[in-house]
DNA sequence: CTAGATTTTGAGTATACACTCTATTTTGAG
DNA sequence: CTCAAAATAGAGTGTATACTCAAAATCTAG
């Protein structure tokens, strides 16, 4: 019945092997085949210790989508500035991580079962940012809030994505000056 | 030697069925038979009409990339307000483009030619908004000019992805909001 | 109307995919 | 050491994909 070593490490190199193809070739690249040969299993080996390809992939971005936003309960009282540092640590820390979730969040997002599960993500981190600015302004209606969260959220999403697209892009440089600057001269 | 109406109303279907797809179900999603199934053709038709899938997919992704910078030589004087107010345009008028240009912009930009092709189009992009904002802000560096351009762009991108997982999500207002109106209060 | 060019059809090919199954090897508790 | 359980290998299955091709249908200039 108690597993054997051997199979907690391949399990444990599959996932590496899962993690690191959808970050560098996303959802459709990351096929069976190169997955098994990356974590240097054959198939047999695979199905023995995951139900289904999805059922891998699905592991990750779990995984990826937990690591953005660690406290789900929404009961941790972060500042703005907290939580803009949390996704800045987030992206230069994991990058592989990182990679995957902002592949997935567009890629994924918009149909099947996985769409929903990062819309409740968006949802819930759009709620975080609001209400971390409604506290820091208590003069802000609830939708000025929501409206400065959404556009924080957005900006730091395209930076990251400009990230993606070129990995020497200072991606922490530029998000705390858009967070904590003016975005034009006044 | 002449082509025949037959084949020219063909084609344009054709066109359509990928563009559609390419914005509702993305790259993977856009197979052979969904594209020719939507354009009523079959699949001896298409390849008599185009060299491969991905000839059709490139057409439509070109046109896409063509149609949110309609002035690639770079000398059209345009201010910052006007290349916001043409990107809203952009995605509020041609929705199934927009959704076209922004999936790929992610799915398809970290690897193979259309990544390359995504990357220059990007550049492309931060010199334009960035030679605007310089324009109107002289005191800036050339470096916190394209700074700034970085930023907003990124604001605008990933307002549309919002725009993309919700479709009620009002990207136009966000957007002004975002661009016109200073991130936080000071 | 006609004939040559263009377009369309639809069965067929090769390949890649996710996944299965059985035989074999490896593990580790007693 | 033993042996049942766990892990692995690797050939094999069915399905979906992009693409081909020869024959039939359609078009349009003259």
């Amino acid at each position: 019945m108690a597993r054997y070593q051997a199979g907690i490490r391949t399990e444990a190199r599959i996932i590496d092997a899962t993690r690191e193809l959808l970050g560098e070739v996303g959802l459709d690249g990351t096929t069976l085949k190169a997955i098994c040969d990356r974590a240097g299993v054959r198939a047999g080996s695979f199905y023995n210790l995951f139900e289904s390809k999805e059922g891998a992939v699905l592991r990750v971005v779990k995984d990826a989508i937990r690591a953005v936003d660690p406290h789900p309960g929404g009961e941790a009282p972060d500042s703005l500035e907290e939580l803009v540092e949390a996704y800045i640590s987030f992206v230069t820390g994991q990058p592989d991580v990182a990679r995957v979730y902002l592949k997935i969040a567009i890629s994924g997002a918009t149909n099947g079962s996985l769409g929903d599960s990062m819309k409740r993500h968006h949802h819930r981190r759009v709620a975080r940012f609001s209400s971390a600015i409604a506290r820091e302004n208590p003069d802000l209606t609830d939708g000025e809030s929501e409206a400065r969260a959404e556009i924080v959220l957005a900006t730091l999403s395209g930076l990251a994505f400009m990230w993606m697209l070129e990995p020497e892009f200072d991606f922490a440089h530029r998000a705390r000056l858009a967070v904590y600057a003016p975005l034009l001269n006044h």
